[in-house]
DNA sequence: TTTAGTGTAATATCTTTCTATAACACTATA
DNA sequence: TATAGTGTTATAGAAAGATATTACACTAAA
């Protein structure tokens, strides 16, 4: 996984988790892989990864076991607050800068449409 | 201004200033306010201005007169290509994320015309 | 030619982040 | 009861960013 500099890694690391859970791609209870692994899988430091972990932990996203690893939160309206809260983050900054580049409400849409189909080849 | 405390300063006054430029607050040719002013009003360092200002000079977008002080750029197909540059890179991140949340293209066009239609009253 | 206003640069210090490394705590199982 | 696998914590050092401070270089105008 290749990171942005200009953002802390360990902060990028939650959001990584964030999207693999609300994609789904680990699911409710599942166990994450063991730090240390997930260190080696992201090349970055064991307390990098124990930072952002720990953090979500704080968040109930995750749920941790000692001795036995760490685990997706089995409640799924905590997964869907997540998605909605990201969905909603994420959107909010486009609306907020293309809106400061003073683009009206029409041209945000138009653009963003303009690039969903030029881009319907690469996909 | 209030900071993101995840991104460099310097960084964020660099986007800052980008907008102001092709929102058209700050016209080609136009001098900027002195750097000791920008670290007042932006309430941070000189140095921090200057290197924002550093990056934006190599980039062509401001040209430095030493003595003088510092001026958007009198071409304003650089400005244009700024924009357009700018708008590219915040729908690509939006649409790269809400796809690694498993949104379908439609999905995300939905979704941002619910966010610009609820927040109608605000505006 | 002096002075005020401007950009530019350097130093030392502080904070945050990341790293390497080591150690400790708990669980499950051979 | 060992041992391997797991989470957790701590220390020391490196790197990047931000700060305060000082100084230098240039321009314009009194």
């Amino acid at each position: 996984m290749q990171f942005d500099d200009k953002v802390p890694i360990y902060y990028q690391i939650k959001n990584y988790l964030y999207h693999r859970i609300v994609a789904g791609d680990l699911q409710p209870g599942e166990k994450l892989p063991a730090v240390r692994q997930l260190a080696v899988d992201l090349t970055v430091n064991v307390n990098t990864v124990q930072r952002a972990l720990s953090e979500m932990i704080h968040e109930e996203i995750l749920v941790s076991k000692r001795g036995r690893g760490n685990f997706v939160t089995e409640e799924p309206a905590k997964i869907a607050a997540l998605k909605q809260r990201l969905i909603t983050a994420y959107i909010q900054e486009l609306y907020t800068q293309l809106h400061a580049l003073k683009l009206s409400d029409r041209d945000i849409v138009t653009e963003i449409q303009h690039y969903i189909q030029t881009r319907g080849d690469q996909a």
